[in-house]
DNA sequence: TTTGTATATATAAGATAGTTATATATTTTT
DNA sequence: AAAAATATATAACTATCTTATATATACAAA
C-alpha cells in the first residue's frame, strides 16, 4: 500500500477481500490486487505480503475456499467465498457503516454558534 | 476498546486524539476517553495503554504540548494542540473522508442489473 | 470498616496486523 | 537481451493495539 490515507486501511484488508469475493465470485491473489487497484484508481495498492497471510487466514478460518487450476502451464489459485464467508462479508460491511457513522460523530467541526450574529 | 467494530479503529486513534483536542481545547487523558465515550454512545472506549502511547508520541512530534497542574492534591496533565497539530488534525480528517469514499467503492453492492426486467 | 466504583496517570508484556524485502518462475514487451 | 508484467509465497521487521499491572485518592455502599 502507499498513500497517505493508508493508516486507516489497517483493520479493513479483511473486509475488502471478503467483500470483493462475494461480490465477483472466484478470484486469484494477483486478480484480487489488480482489481482493487482499477477500482480505486490506483489509490488503493495491496501488497502481496499482507494479502496472502489475509487469504490463507480466511481459509483457515472456513470464509474461503481454494481450487488450484493449471492455467498455461502454470498453477494457478482461486479463492471463493464459503456461505460463511459471504454472510461474514455483509456482516462486516455493516459494521464498516456504523463505524464510519461513529467516526463522524467524532470528527465532525463543531456547529458554528455565530453565524445568526 | 471493545464491541465488534473495532478492527476498524485501528489506524485511527490518532486522528481522533488529534481532532478532539483541536475542537474542544485542552484535555488530560481520562477526560479524553471520557468524552470519546460519551459521544459515541458508549460505543467507542479508549484503553489507556492505547491513549497514552499515542499522546507521547504526538507530544514528541510536536503535534501537542502538556501542561501540569495540581488539581485537589493531585498533578493533572493537561494536553493542548501546537499549530502543527490543529493543521495536521484537519489533514487527517480530510485524509479519512477521502479513505471512506474509496472503502464505498470497494463496498458497494453491485447494481442490480436485472431490476428492469 | 472494608469493599467496590470512579477518578487519574502510566508502563510492561504480549498479540496482531501490516510493510518491506526476498525467492522463484513464466510470459510479454521493448 | 533486458525489462516489465504476470503469478504465488515466505521471512524479517515494525507499528499498533490489547491486556495486565502498578500506583494513588475520593466517595458510596454493604
Amino acid at each position: 500500500m502507499e498513500s497517505s490515507s493508508y493508516e486507516f486501511l489497517r483493520g479493513t484488508l479483511k473486509t475488502i477481500v471478503l467483500k470483493l469475493l462475494a461480490e465477483q465470485g472466484r478470484m486469484y491473489g494477483y486478480q484480487i490486487t489488480q482489481s482493487v487497484k482499477e477500482r480505486t484508481g490506483g489509490e488503493i495498492l495491496l501488497t502481496f505480503g499482507a494479502l496472502y497471510p489475509v487469504l490463507h487466514k480466511l481459509e483457515q478460518e472456513g470464509m474461503l475456499v481454494t481450487e488450484s487450476e493449471e492455467v498455461e502451464g502454470r498453477l494457478r489459485k482461486y479463492y471463493s467465498v464459503t456461505p460463511l464467508g459471504s454472510q461474514t462479508a455483509d456482516e462486516k460491511v455493516s459494521e464498516f457503516e456504523r463505524f464510519v457513522g461513529l467516526m463522524r460523530i467524532l470528527l465532525q467541526s463543531p456547529p458554528d454558534v455565530a453565524l445568526g450574529q
